[in-house]
DNA sequence: TTGTACGCGTTATCAG
DNA sequence: CTGATAACGCGTACAA
């Protein structure tokens, strides 16, 4: 055998190596996989043993140095541990995967500071573009991203006024007719248990959604009583507790999302109060949990995989034509079940 | 100002720009950043200037490329939309934060030849090492990833007879004593709910665990009622109708997972059955769902976040250390809610 | 259609 | 302690 058809062994095979094997250059072999059909069917194929006998794969970070280009897609979302996100975020993978683009994580535990580093880190890490949750951050991300030319598209959230790219689903107006509903049940002592406000917008334009419905059936929105805890079914619990020692007690506890009222729902069993004939309680995002808590949740319905797929959809266009792609709003729908009363008679 | 401290507009700076900057050389700004103290106080002062002037991050690929480490982690799960992966991939993460590390995740949607692809795709991509769940895949890979030399840790599952770098529990001997409370409140007929079992050796484990309860009960483990069906609250539900229909009905289900469990909890309700009273139910991992189920699931414990922890701290020690960490067992236990009725009085 | 040769941004070796 | 400079593995003009 001739001896330019040797290959180090113990070592990664790299594109010289099935070039030598092969018989062709390296610019052929680099050909074969980037720009298959420049390359003659019989060169193809040469190249294409020379590569299963070896079992070569390409380096990506030589590729990504030499193109500019990383196939990788980041992702920084607050938590994984949450439902809402852990679902839209699988089938956000799944859809990048169709088009052989890989997945980057962080996460920002809800810290608006945290969040930016991880931009950074993403950033420098090579990711071709962002998915980023919400629209709350600080100009100078946004004018970051801009000058540096990565894509970035806004995901659970979407606002009309905004020039973000995003695929999402309007909090405000989705919250707004559940309060609607609550009120034309004849509520009129209303309080929100929310996740913080603070620098969480999908959080705030759900409360401001209740403090509309409020306003447009002609009652104070500043007399809603708010309460912002940390999402987590006991804190949920305990917040319903406070709610209850009030002097006017509630008679419907609409929540930010769906684990905070399933823990108000506990709170309220624990109490002895029959759900929701005492109270009623509405929930945000119907994930697993509201369908089977102990009195089914009545909340907002939210399309969390359709989200993640258009969402990957978006970014991979906006890759491959280098214009903006399109943003896209998602329709929410009320789950009645049984948390809220019916309507009155008519 | 003089010529030479110009530098590109409208482009990312890089190490060369923080060079000149700063007026040295870019071995020595390679140095600032990678080996601290190696350098001149007075130095790292000018370069660390330049670098927030210019606003400076490094190039990841580039230094992947000539470092030959990326610093990044990949890890392979069946999905993330399901709270058992969500909960540890999202500790394991944040634990890799702490390390400087990045998390690159990818899907197998339990299936094993799109698990080996995965691992063959984050591979290239540079993957320093690797997450997998459970022991379950074909030896090729292991050898795959030994020759490759890219330690890889195998999570959710922990064997004393594999050889192979874990950190999880032990899901037969979980589900064993499990099954042993169940046998010792008089239950003779038994059935399972499980995940397929093909290519899932932690669902294997379980069932393998009831029949060995059975078995040192003095009964025949070939006569469990086994069903098995994908992950979901609709096939769980399903499954436990298929159960009610035999001739002989079991008195007790013990599921594979929370999730089936609930779903022949919500069954049980529909049909009518008191539970524990008419048929005892039980469920595996203990997500957020079995404590607020309709009947407070009985269920084993497994702390998922610590899982992910230490996961990262093994893999992050074998990285640095150039050795094989430790495997690590970690403790499961039953928690006793309502699901399976108490035992009896002695 | 194929080959040559250079550049991508860092790290690391070896002098100084 | 610092500076040249050669890798690192691949993509891609440009030439043939």
């Amino acid at each position: 055998m001739d001896e330019t058809n040797k290959v180090p062994v113990g070592t990664v095979p790299k594109l010289a190596d099935v070039a030598r094997v092969a018989g062709v250059s390296t610019a052929t072999v680099s050909r074969c996989l980037n720009l298959p059909d420049q390359v003659k069917e019989k060169t193809m194929r040469k190249v294409m043993d020379a590569i299963d006998s070896l079992g070569y794969s390409p380096n990506y970070s030589a590729r990504a140095l030499a193109a500019n280009r990383t196939n990788t897609v980041g992702a920084i979302i607050p938590t994984m541990d949450n439902a809402i996100f852990a679902r839209g975020i699988q089938a956000f993978q799944e859809e990048l995967h169709k088009s052989g683009c890989t997945l980057l994580v962080a996460s920002s535990s809800y810290e608006e500071d945290l969040e930016e580093e991880q931009i950074r880190t993403l950033t420098a890490r090579g990711a071709d573009a962002l998915l980023l949750i919400g629209y709350h951050r600080q100009p100078r991300v946004y004018e970051f991203l801009k000058k540096r030319r990565i894509p970035a598209l806004v995901a659970w959230a979407y606002n009309p006024d905004q020039p973000q790219l995003a695929v999402g689903f309007n909090n405000h107006a989705a919250m707004k007719s559940l309060a609607r509903e609550v009120l034309e049940r004849g509520h009129r002592k209303i309080a929100c248990i929310t996740a913080p406000t603070g620098s969480n917008d999908r959080a705030r334009d759900r409360v401001l959604g209740v403090k509309e419905g409020l306003r447009d059936a002609g009652l104070d929105p500043d007399g809603l009583t708010i309460i912002e805890t940390n999402y987590s079914i006991e804190n949920g619990a305990q917040a319903f507790q406070e709610l209850m020692t009030l002097d006017e007690r509630p008679t419907a506890v609409m929540c930010g999302n769906d684990v905070l009222a399933v823990g108000a729902l506990k709170a309220a069993t624990e109490m002895g109060l029959k759900i929701p004939d005492d109270v009623s309680i509405t929930g945000f995002d119907d994930i697993e949990l509201a369908s089977v808590a102990p009195v089914p949740l009545t909340t907002v319905h939210v399309p969390h995989r359709r989200m993640g797929q258009f969402a990957a959809q978006a970014l991979i266009e906006t890759l491959d034509s280098g214009q903006t792609g399109e943003s896209h709003e998602l329709p929410t729908n009320i789950c009645f079940r049984g948390t809220l009363a019916p309507p009155p008679e008519k």
